[in-house]
DNA sequence: GTCTATAAAACGATAGAC
DNA sequence: GTCTATCGTTTTATAGAC
């Protein structure tokens, strides 16, 4: 697939778009160079004009702009002036139904490549602990400004990393955005007891 | 590294053994075969001869005979004279004994490599599929023998797998084992909700 | 900044002797 | 069932013209 070759968008944004989209999907390993160059429209000698270090400097640039949209994605779901259920409920959902309208190809944009190289490959591995680390902070933010204890909003935050990357995992594998769902469902009551006034519901 | 060679083990199980090692930590198209072959002392030729399909149909087995071992290592926790939630504490405060213990590289043994090939190998996503799901169906089964109902089991199943897997991705990631043990808190008390008597607790 | 040609190595897979 | 030699391809990376 040819991202936007021809238009003004410019090389450098076309080759970590096009790298994005491919990582995402198959890996880093098992995604070559060329595939990435043919997908941007790009000549050989650019990537290495951009990027002196390379594909692995390629992925490094696809971890982190990953990480900043989805940290933005958080952010315009967890709005201020929107309740933190109907935020949880609606992130989820909206997960469920992007992996089903794209054949369980999109979901999580970091998740594929940090799983494999995370043993391997230290500066993209630091770029995608960074870019969770983001994710959560952001999620935790608004929890406390919607009344959870701080201690409790990091936790929480954690909680729903884990269930939506878990439920990514399970719906991509299985074909099925049921787990999804189902996690959604939980994280909502998550968030609930971490918003609900002290003591209005039992502790675990 | 090399796999008893030498010893009394056949090739073909050297040779899966070898590549599970080496597969859960690199991932599947980041492996050679031929660094395979060396850790499992294992000559070029032996591969396709138990391996016709090559690389794919090994891959395929390490799946397999991990979904397994992974299904017996389910049963072993949630035994039917244990306490749910003594099961659950110690299989997440286990998988986090063991990432810290390994360096952040053993986890589950075959959620990297389904990432990796849910969108291109679809034996091997089939593979994957089917061992979750006789992970959470084993679970399930434990679960409604200990009082839940049958669908509530099925989604606290899900839900847990979720848990622990997406706590395995943040722990590798992060290099640290934190989000293993606050998704096993979480798990605890999702299990307890499960199991507790119909009406003792509030429903989500 | 763009593009091509090519190097050097690694890849999966096969053939065929033993 | 074991082992090696090798094929053909693909890989990342570089050199150098434009």
């Amino acid at each position: 697939m040819v991202v936007s070759s021809g238009s003004s968008v410019p090389t450098r944004q076309r080759l970590v778009t096009a790298a994005a989209e491919l990582l995402r999907r198959q890996g880093y390993a098992a995604t070559g160079i060329k595939a990435i160059l043919t997908a941007a429209g790009a000549p050989y000698g650019s990537l290495y004009h951009f990027f002196p270090g390379g594909k692995a400097e390629l992925g490094r640039a696809v971890i982190e702009e990953g990480g900043v949209a989805y940290r933005e994605l958080v952010e315009a779901f967890y709005r201020d002036d929107v309740d933190s259920l109907d935020a949880t409920r609606e992130l989820f959902e909206g997960g469920a139904d992007l992996l089903e309208s794209t054949g369980f190809a999109d979901a999580c944009p970091i998740a594929t490549i940090a799983g494999e190289i995370a043993d391997t490959h230290e500066a993209m591995r630091a770029a995608a602990a960074a870019a969770f680390g983001s994710w959560t902070a952001t999620l935790a933010d608004h929890l406390v400004a919607h009344g959870s204890d701080p201690a409790r909003a990091d936790a929480t935050a954690i909680e729903l990393f884990c269930l939506i990357e878990g439920a990514f995992l399970h719906a991509r594998t299985t074909r099925s955005a049921d787990a999804v769902r189902i996690a959604g469902r939980r994280a909502v009551a998550i968030v609930a007891e971490a918003v609900a006034p002290v003591g209005s519901m039992a502790p675990q």
